[in-house]
RNA sequence: CGGGGCGUAGCUCAGUCUGGCUAGAGCGCUACGUUCGGGACGUAGAGGUCGCACGUUCAAAUCGUGUCGCCCCGACCA
């Protein structure tokens, strides 16, 4: 390709709005144009980046014995009713009427397919000699975000490799599972992203039933916590928090008597600190929840968060959620914010955090209108009735595998990898006869997904310095940049032409920056692009029969032969492209600067 | 949906507080010339309903009300 004839529109200066590092220089590069909040065209470059990135997923999931298909983006939204899925999804799904002969027909943007792909099995897989099977396809997805962001990072439109897998045993999926768990860590190590496979909160079927693929990054939306010594890591709504906390409060605090005093206005745990000049530390906060309708009183310290995955399972409980304000005005007797559990455990089961067991001298709401009450005690004052850990877990918390002390970080998620059960092929009837041919049975499905744009955000976020972008060879816009410092000097753009031409011969993804441009301009676009390898052609080695070659990564240049050129580079290219030894080692160097 | 910020040339922005002549700069673009190994220079040009609507005023990019859009923080996120 020549840089004369597509449409690399590069620019100086940072784009308003933008602020993260993938953002701005994948604006900056001529990669994306943006065309609304959370929707973004891919140019030229990107584009191919992208198509890069999908060949490498594809190819995977080929190797892992995966079957490829398309299903449609448009679907009935009578299909989402059948799974619940229309509430479940609520603002997310995007809805719309089409228009036929004057009636109305409701349709929805796919989300997701687990149930355009289940009603597809549903009508054509009845037997069990037709299973285990794995289907999966790479389609744009559509959600409603509530607040897109971070440009690519959080679209509502986007790239999806979705796969579902389809068994009549559980060993069948736990197989496939972690076939497709490889499957992964190979698609991310080719594409040269630094992953990390995370537990992420399981389904139904509980156990390691979940992990997401996350690459740390300072801008990632989620949290990951890690453990450096044994290299446990989940994401924060998963998490579990070794040990059982204290075993109680510190022997030697001395419990003063407890008081009630006034709060105005005070019912969030920053106005009550704020108002008693107290840390959140200090605070015990009460929330109550209904848990399949019943209330529970749940305590976890002031500066905790609720972790509502583990109070779920704690509780047992199938819908849990936090008490509309008459339900808590009930049993509390004071509107919402002044919740305590003194004199509760007569309402309501009360449980608590493992924390709140070593707090003395805590304040707590007193269950009446602008006030709380100080100085409170367990045993004392309050009991509770079990002890869990039921919050998500911090930096600095003691891992539950080793012991050791965790690390939180942010990271972006690209993959996620979910053993589903049978909750859509239930809800939709997707059924086999086994052996015996008597009782039709429900087939067993995992899901599997791959955010294709997220793998091209995630190496713009990770990969770059002050110069621009910096791409793997095995994705990227192009492998190669040719460019002839002086095109206006014949024997530069013959020896350019020509290059260009070996290599497009020996299947290298080359460009030819054939612009009359000062050579500074040039240097700059490919620095700002980031073509892994450039190859420049200038006078002076020419006159000696040498073009130097850069890899984007490396500071000076190696002076090849113009003959041999093409056949070294294409080797070079082929080379770096398999296993991408050069680029994995100048990032491990750049993130150690 | 709450809080904050911003909409002026293709891009980045000044001008708005304190209303007033033909609305500006840099980059980019067109033409010509000089340049040519890390974002050159000169000359001449093209390019704007100042987001939109209504209002105040002799007069609105500038003031008021409304509306639309974009960005950030928070809430939400199978």
């Amino acid at each position: 390709m020549k840089w004369s004839q597509t449409l690399i529109p590069t620019m100086k200066e940072i784009p308003d709005g933008a602020e993260i590092p993938s953002h701005i220089l994948m604006l900056r590069a001529g990669l994306i144009s943006q065309v609304m909040a959370g929707a973004y065209s891919y140019l030229p470059l990107g584009w191919k980046t992208l198509q890069k990135a999908v060949s490498i997923v594809r190819e995977e999931m080929n190797a892992a014995g995966c079957v490829e298909l398309h299903l449609t983006a448009l679907c009935p939204q009578s299909l989402y009713e059948r799974t619940n899925r229309v509430e479940a999804f609520g603002n997310v799904l995007i809805k719309t009427d089409l228009n036929r002969a004057g009636k109305k027909t409701p349709v929805v943007f796919c989300p997701t397919h687990e149930e355009e792909i289940t009603d597809l099995v549903s009508r054509y897989i009845s037997s069990y000699r037709q299973l285990p099977i794995t289907l999966y396809q790479i389609q744009t997805k559509f959600r409603n975000e509530e607040r897109p962001k971070f440009g690519i990072l959080r679209t509502s439109e986007f790239l999806m490799k979705d796969a579902y897998s389809f068994h009549t045993s559980i060993e069948s999926l736990n197989q496939r599972y972690e076939a497709m768990y490889n499957a992964y860590c190979r698609t991310f190590t080719r594409c040269g992203l630094p992953f990390l496979p995370v537990e992420a909160e399981s389904g139904p079927i509980g156990g390691d039933a979940s992990h997401e693929f996350m690459i740390p990054s300072a801008n990632g939306e989620d949290k990951v916590v890690h453990c450096p010594k044994c290299g446990y890591s989940a994401n924060t709504e998963k998490a579990e928090i070794g040990g059982t906390g204290p075993a109680g409060p510190d022997p030697e605090a001395v419990l003063k008597e407890t008081a009630e005093i006034d709060t105005p206005e005070a019912h969030t745990i920053e106005q009550v600190c704020a108002f008693l000049k107290a840390k959140p530390k200090k605070l015990i906060k009460t929330l109550i929840y209904t848990a399949d309708g019943t209330p529970v009183a749940v305590l976890v310290r002031g500066d905790h968060d609720v972790n509502e995955n583990k109070l779920r399972r704690l509780l047992g409980a199938d819908k849990l959620e936090l008490a509309d304000p008459e339900t808590i005005e009930k049993v509390t007797g004071a509107p919402v914010g002044f919740a305590g559990p003194v004199g509760m455990a007569q309402k309501v089961r009360i449980v608590a955090d493992y924390t709140v067991r070593g707090m003395s001298n805590a304040i707590v709401g007193a269950n009446k209108k602008d006030k709380h009450r100080v100085n409170v005690n367990l045993g004392r004052d309050f009991e509770v009735e079990t002890f869990a850990d039921l919050r998500n877990a911090e930096a600095g918390d003691i891992c539950p595998r080793c012991g050791d002390t965790m690390t939180i970080k942010n990271a972006i998620e690209v993959g996620h990898v979910f053993k589903l059960g049978t909750k859509y092929t239930k809800a939709l009837a997707a059924n086999y006869l086994d052996e015996t041919g008597e009782t039709p049975k429900t087939i067993i499905m995992g899901c599997y997904g791959i955010g294709v744009n997220r793998i091209i955000a995630g190496l713009a976020e990770t990969s770059w310095d002050d110069s621009g972008l910096i791409w793997p060879v095995a994705v990227c816009p192009y492998e190669v940049n040719v460019c002839p410092v002086k095109v206006t000097d014949p024997a530069s753009a013959e020896a350019a032409e020509k290059l260009h031409g070996e290599l497009l011969g020996l299947g290298v993804d080359v460009i030819l920056d054939d612009r009359d441009q000062r050579p500074g301009v040039k240097f700059k676009d490919s620095d700002l692009i980031g073509f892994p390898l450039r190859v420049t052609i200038g006078a002076k080695a020419l006159a000696e029969g040498k073009v130097e070659v850069k890899w984007r990564w490396e500071k000076d240049p190696v002076l090849l032969p113009l003959e041999t050129a093409a056949k070294e580079i294409a080797a070079l290219i082929a080379d770096e492209k398999a296993g991408g030894k050069r680029f994995a080692e100048a990032m491990k160097k750049r993130q150690n600067a």
